[in-house]
This record gives C-alpha cells, sequence and structure tokens, in this order.
DNA sequence: ACCTGAACACCGTTCAAGT
DNA sequence: ACCTGAACACCGTTCAAGT
C-alpha cells in the first residue's frame, strides 16, 4: 500500500483516463481520490477544485492538437487534407473535446489548422480580406461538420426516425431522393463532399456571382 | 398562499424561464420547488425526475421551432432565407438549443427546415442522390456553423486571442491578410458569405471539376 | 389523485490539525 | 510542503403517510 508522493500531473492522468472512457459526470473528487488512493482533499492540494481540474484537462487537451502537417499537391487538396486530419484527431476524443467546445475553446484549439490554412489559401492566389474571409469560411464549415457529426453519433434512436420522416411522398416526383434522404447519410463522404464543395466555390478567381 | 392545484405545465414553464435565463445548472429541484411554493416531491408526481424535466423541455423546444416558411425569388434566394431564420430563432434560445444539442436531437430539431430545402434543391434542378446530397450539405453547414458562432459569443476572452497570435508576421507578405485575421469577424456576414459559397457550388450546372 | 416531511446516499468544498 | 478526517451545505430520489 505504500504510494509514492502524489503529483499533479498523477491526479491530472487519472482524471483523463476517468474522462476519456465515461465522461465527465461519471468524474466525482471522491471516486477520483479512490483510484489515487489518496483522501479526498489531497487532490485539492494539487489541483485547487473541481473546476480547475477540468480547465486542466480542457487545456492538455488544446495543446495535444498542435501539429498539422497538410499533404497534397494543389492547395484544395492540402486543404482537404487538413479537414481530413482534424476529423480523425476530434473523433478519437469525442469527451475532450465536447468539454473543449463547452468550455468556449473550440477556435483557439483549430488555430494550429488554421495557419495551415492561412499558407494554403495563398498559395490559390487569394490576399488580404478576401483570403481572411475563406480562412475563416472553411474553418467554420470544418469544426461545424464535426459538432454535427458528432452529434449524430452520441444521439439515441431518433423519433420520429429520418426513415419514417422521409416516406414515397416527401419529396413528391422524387423517389430517388426520398429514398437517399430515408437511408443514414455516409458522414465521411458527404464531409469530403461538402468541403470540397465549399473550397472550390472560395478558391474560384471570381467571386461576382452572388447567390 | 392558497395556490391552486399544481400541473404538469406550470411545473414545465417555471422550469423553462429558469432554464432561459440562469442555464440548465441553475434548475435543482429544490430550487425549483421553491419558486413553485411547492414541496420538492410535488414536482417528482409531475415530471417523473430532473432528468425527464429536462426532456420535456427539450421537445418544447424542438416542437417550438415548427414553422418555416423561405422568401426569396431564386432557390439559391430561398435556401439563404431559410439560414437566416434558422440562425434567428436559435440565436433567441441559447440553453435551450444547448440541451437539444446535447441529447443528439439537433438534426430532428432542423426537420422542418430540412424539407424546405429539399423543395428548394428540387426547385433548383436538383434530383436524386445528388439532391439529397446538396441538401444535407447545406443543413450540416448552417446547424455546424450555429454551433460554432455560439461556441465562440460563449467563450471567455481567449488567451491567447487571435489579435495576439495574428501579429504583422503571422501570414508573411500579406499585411490586410494578417490585419483581417487579428480582428474579430463579422458573424452574420461571414455566415451569409459562407452559406452562399457552399450553395453556388452545390447548385452549379456541372459536378465534375473536383478539388 | 395529489401532496407532504423525513430519510438516504450521494456531491464539492473548507478547515483545523497533523507530519 | 503535503496529507488527513471531520464537518458543512448542498444535491436528486424514495417512501410511507397523509388528504
Amino acid at each position: 500500500m505504500a504510494r509514492s508522493a502524489l503529483t499533479r500531473e498523477e491526479v491530472l492522468d487519472a482524471a483523463a483516463a476517468l474522462v476519456r472512457r465515461h465522461g465527465p459526470a461519471a468524474l466525482t473528487m471522491r471516486g477520483l481520490a479512490a483510484e489515487l488512493g489518496t483522501a479526498v482533499t489531497s487532490i485539492y492540494w494539487h489541483v485547487g477544485n473541481r473546476e480547475s481540474l477540468l480547465d486542466a484537462l480542457v487545456e492538455r487537451t488544446v495543446l495535444e492538437m498542435g501539429a498539422i502537417r497538410p499533404s497534397g499537391r494543389t492547395p484544395a487538396e492540402r486543404i482537404v487534407s487538413v479537414a481530413r486530419l482534424l476529423r480523425r484527431e476530434l473523433r478519437e476524443r469525442p469527451h475532450l473535446i465536447a468539454m473543449v467546445h463547452e468550455r468556449g475553446l473550440t477556435e483557439r484549439m483549430f488555430l494550429p489548422a488554421q495557419q495551415a490554412l492561412v499558407q494554403e489559401v495563398g498559395a490559390a492566389g487569394l490576399r488580404g480580406a478576401r483570403a481572411a474571409d475563406a480562412v475563416r469560411a472553411i474553418q467554420f464549415q470544418i469544426v461545424g461538420y464535426l459538432l454535427v457529426e458528432r452529434n449524430r453519433e452520441r444521439s439515441p434512436a431518433q423519433s420520429p426516425g429520418e426513415g419514417e420522416l422521409w416516406g414515397p411522398d416527401a419529396a413528391p416526383g422524387d423517389p430517388a431522393l426520398s429514398r437517399a434522404l430515408a437511408s443514414p447519410p455516409d458522414p465521411e463522404r458527404l464531409f469530403l463532399l461538402s468541403v470540397r464543395a465549399l473550397t472550390r466555390a472560395l478558391l474560384a478567381p471570381d467571386p461576382a456571382s452572388r447567390g
């Protein structure tokens, strides 16, 4: 039972493991103390209180999202590759990402990606305010899509499900459309399709045609 | 002090008011009972428990998002008008929308909007699987953008803020770009710009050019 | 059918006391 | 500098008892 001195890192590691497995609600100070084999109050000495413990976990997660290396030949391809990388990273830490989001740090977490996008948009020939708009639009698109996708996965069987709502006469005269909407989308395919479409529109030489 | 019989509606109204003002964390069963002037346990008789009380509030919110009437002359304009309407509705109920999201019902909440989009995409000449892709891409885009925007607003002063990170040499050779990224975006403008760009790309006659 | 208070098993947090 | 148990003020929930 002899345990070496408790450290802040040790507390954070145990807390992160708990959150990764069962989500933040499963992280109680008493449960964490039990896991670590110490008194509850020791944890307070090392990390302050529960709120700042969660803050520290979030901070860690933000730092872990640091390195983004685009790949591909054209700027458009490289932008899409950034999108893919982000998608994979996010899907590995669903609970922690949700916490980053709740704390309003989503934007900060994506700053490395934003810098990569700045690079690519510049390589595509965009400058100044128009380049900034393009970077932000793509960034919002990627992050937003991933949030929606996460939401879909977490959701229980929706009632009424899309399947029921998109019966044969939901889209009159287009049974193929009804059928397509009645079956669940392929998230990866739709993600790439969306990012490609937006990128294409934003990098297009002439911005005059406004919908 | 004579109070008329407590009803389920009354409980939901008081709970919704509490959540609208101070968020779900401020909704405690004991506090709600105090507000209503009853014993805590009476609430349990009417709504089950806290979890199903929150479920009921979410259900209400989903139903309130029912009516969507597009406006505008072209399909593209009408799609953008749907986006605008959704944005306004969402911004009026931030806490409740977050709860809908947490419960994984975001998609269901947007079904009326989806139906409007189906209509417009069809009017623009898209059919079958390609129409379904366009509807979903636009829907994900709108919902995702609004989630990200909400997140930005809720976030405290970000450290380090974008202002500090986008100093003059962040985008070498393009000071105008650096300046644009250092100042906060105009969310409404960026929203419209994004939706328009994606819509333009998706409704374009030739889908052959893939990034 | 509806309401009640008492009790239970949990929380996060503080604090004085230890070494 | 680090750890501890006891105590406080909260939770959500259950239950037997009232009308």
